[in-house]
RNA sequence: GGGGUGCUAGCUCAAUGGCAGAGCAGCGGACUUUUAAUCCGUAGGUUCAGGGUUCGAGCCCCUGGCGCCCCA
């Protein structure tokens, strides 16, 4: 690693990145050993990751001695996966990771939840897709111009996808494919035989009347609002199998119509032939030991995974903290019902977004991990889960912010690199640049600062012979053979500054010269820029044109070029840069003049400087 | 109405009951340089309020205030 190369003359030195190695997180020995004098600063695996661990481990011991961990996620491939849904993922996969880093064999599993009905269609897609309404996700078509077979696939994929370059290990479990093989079948003909018991469980936490309508003293807008949330969550919202007919903890999707507007009207537990109708009209006995086109409702369905997969850790969001929630009931159901234990299961606080308060699928274009990771390097991403409890909220910026957040990542990294972090940061680090299962993410090789990146992208216009030329006058002790050591950071500098940068923020130089501007030029502006020009090819270097630029008002005011700035010099120099900004890219600010002059190539700032009729 | 969660420097946040800390912003300085670069230095605090437990409380308990989230 270098150390102390002197900085460069835009953006700061870059580093490379660290080489493969033994992840920056000590073990467990070295840890207890580090205790002392209440130091907290020598525990540096001793974040809440590790704490989990700790937990889960225990209690994994006590419950299922001798059997792999088990941590899960449960995704509800209803819309697009968010951010907000990523912390659902991440969070076991970090304590996951954790626990096999100990050498502990651990699983983590993704439940899909693509049995789940169909709730509504969204605002993007044609209102004929309401016709779906009630069908499982993986039987509703795919939005229109998918290339994928399902609704749920299409919304699974690019997950699947992100979550390998994130270097997510799991195991995915489609519901869908689980229920209809008949693999939960002993399960579901269990919770229908217990159905009293579980209702007598679910009625102490239900204060209204069964037939209560639950949005109904809502707006219209607060009813979408709530539905909304839960849908993000993968939560809790379908009813809990309350009808009219009794109570029943599972509901059969129709034969006929593939829809779950159905009503069981009769069941006979020794036989299990169970009678539904259906909203269709269509009426039907079948025998639920071998009907596998049904699932269990939500609160029943969770708990009944705990135990068949023996989950030892599964987070939920912070919809689940209430006491009659999915969480609190399937407690007390997973025990009762199916002999299992409910896993430690932490809420987490909501990702936001610049200002909003959290995301939803609801309104168009949240980010989801893709998008996410058009702009940002893996491990950036993983940083910013990994650093924060889960009861902290994490805010993501596409914004300007992003700059920053790269910034303090680098710097981060520098500490680390320099033996100068702190534990916390140090575990943090480690955990978003290596996983037991993936090994070391992968890094840019040449790290040029993300606002130097997305500058010079900015005033070449992306053109790669420029790109290359522009960064390599701008960090010239870089070892740049050619752009590919500046990736993928390079990319994400870019498609940033295409799709997040607001146009007022980017510099556009002139396409044609300013006459007007140009033709109203006093005498000494005209003499500045001739001085300018006529040095230009001689001083065509970063550090040359940087002494030209500071040089000319130096010059014109009859200063030798070594003098030291006084006030009236700092304010010719000023005024000096304002004009060239104006004439250049037409604001009175811009890239640093040096840079932006390389950028723009000597013939061209030639032709946007100069006056008419010279 | 019930539950959850948070309130710490101007801002964003750290801190396992043991000397309240970083980053950014600010201020001062350096680099032939007042830009959207970098480096060094520096200041910044009644930890929302009040009470309790403790040798010791930002942290634990109680009461209250304000914010956000969920449930009803």
């Amino acid at each position: 690693m270098p150390r102390e190369s002197p900085g460069t003359r835009f953006g700061r030195r870059p580093t490379r990145a660290a080489d493969g190695g033994v992840p920056p997180i000590m073990n467990r020995d070295q840890r207890t050993s580090a205790r002392g004098r209440g130091s907290v600063a020598e525990t540096p695996d001793n974040d809440w990751v590790a704490r989990f661990a700790d937990e889960v481990i225990e209690a994994a011991d006590r419950y299922r001695p001798g059997k792999p961990i088990v941590c899960a996620s449960g995704i509800s491939p209803s819309g697009p996966v968010h951010l907000g849904n990523l912390r659902e993922v991440l969070t076991p996969h970090l304590v996951a990771d954790e626990i096999r880093r100990r050498g502990v064999p651990c699983e983590h599993i993704i439940s899909w939840d693509d049995f789940d009905r169909f709730r509504r269609v969204p605002a993007t897609v044609d209102s004929s897709w309401s016709v779906h309404v009630g069908k499982p996700l993986s039987s509703v078509p795919a939005p229109p111009g998918s290339e994928h077979a399902n609704w749920a696939d299409h919304f699974r994929a690019p997950l699947i996808e992100a979550l390998a370059e994130l270097g997510v290990e799991f195991r995915g479990i489609s519901q869908t494919a689980m229920y209809t093989s008949g693999a939960y079948t002993s399960q579901v003909l269990l919770a229908m035989r217990e159905r009293q018991r579980i209702d007598a469980i679910l009625a102490e936490y239900r204060t209204r009347p069964k037939q209560a309508a639950p949005a109904q003293r809502l707006s219209a807008d607060e009813a979408a609002m709530s539905a909304l949330a839960l849908e993000g969550s993968g939560a809790a919202d379908e009813d809990d199998g309350t009808g009219i007919g009794g109570y029943y903890p599972y509901k059969p999707y129709c034969q006929v119509c593939d829809r779950d507007l159905t009503t069981i009207t009769g069941y006979d537990d020794a036989t299990t032939a169970l009678t539904y109708t259906c909203a269709c009209g269509h009426s039907a006995t079948v025998k639920l030991s071998e009907y596998h086109h049904g699932k269990l409702v939500w609160k029943v369905d969770w708990p009944m995974r705990w135990a068949y997969e023996g989950v030892a850790f599964e987070p939920s969001g912070v919809d689940h903290s209430s006491p009659g929630s999915s969480f609190v009931v399937g407690g007390r159901l997973v025990d009762a019902v199916f002999g299992g234990t409910q896993p430690i299961g932490p809420m987490y606080a909501f990702v936001g977004l610049q200002g909003m308060a959290k995301m939803s699928s609801s309104k168009g274009g949240v980010p989801t991990p893709s998008q996410a990771l058009g702009i940002m390097e893996a491990p950036l991403l993983r940083w910013l889960y990994s650093r924060k409890k889960p009861a902290q909220s994490i805010t993501v910026s596409f914004g300007q912010e992003l700059q920053r957040m790269y910034d303090e990542w680098d710097a981060l990294t520098s500490r680390v690199s320099a033996g100068a972090a702190a534990p916390a940061e140090l575990a943090a680090y480690g955990r978003a640049t290596f996983t037991v299962s993936a090994g070391r993410l992968p890094e840019t090789p040449v790290r040029l600062p993300f606002g130097t990146l997305a500058s010079v992208y900015d005033v070449t216009t992306g053109q790669p012979e420029q790109l290359l030329r522009v960064l390599r006058d701008v960090a010239p002790e870089a070892d740049i053979p050619s752009l590919d050591v500046l990736r993928p950071r390079l990319d994400r500098a870019a498609r940033w500054v295409t799709t997040e940068l607001p146009a007022e923020s980017r510099t556009q130089v002139r396409s044609v010269p300013d006459v007007a501007a140009l033709a109203g030029l006093d005498d000494t502006q005209r003499a500045a820029i001739r001085l300018l020009l006529d040095g230009l090819d001689a001083a065509w270097s970063l550090n040359g044109l940087t002494t030209l630029v500071y040089g000319v008002p130096k010059k014109l005011l009859g200063l030798p070029m070594d003098v030291k700035p006084t006030p009236e010099l700092r304010a010719a120099q000023r005024s000096f840069f304002v004009l060239l900004y104006e004439l250049l890219v037409g604001r009175d600010t811009g890239p640093r003049l040096p840079t932006l002059l390389l950028a723009i190539g000597a013939d061209r700032v030639r032709e946007l400087l100069t006056p008419p009729g010279q």
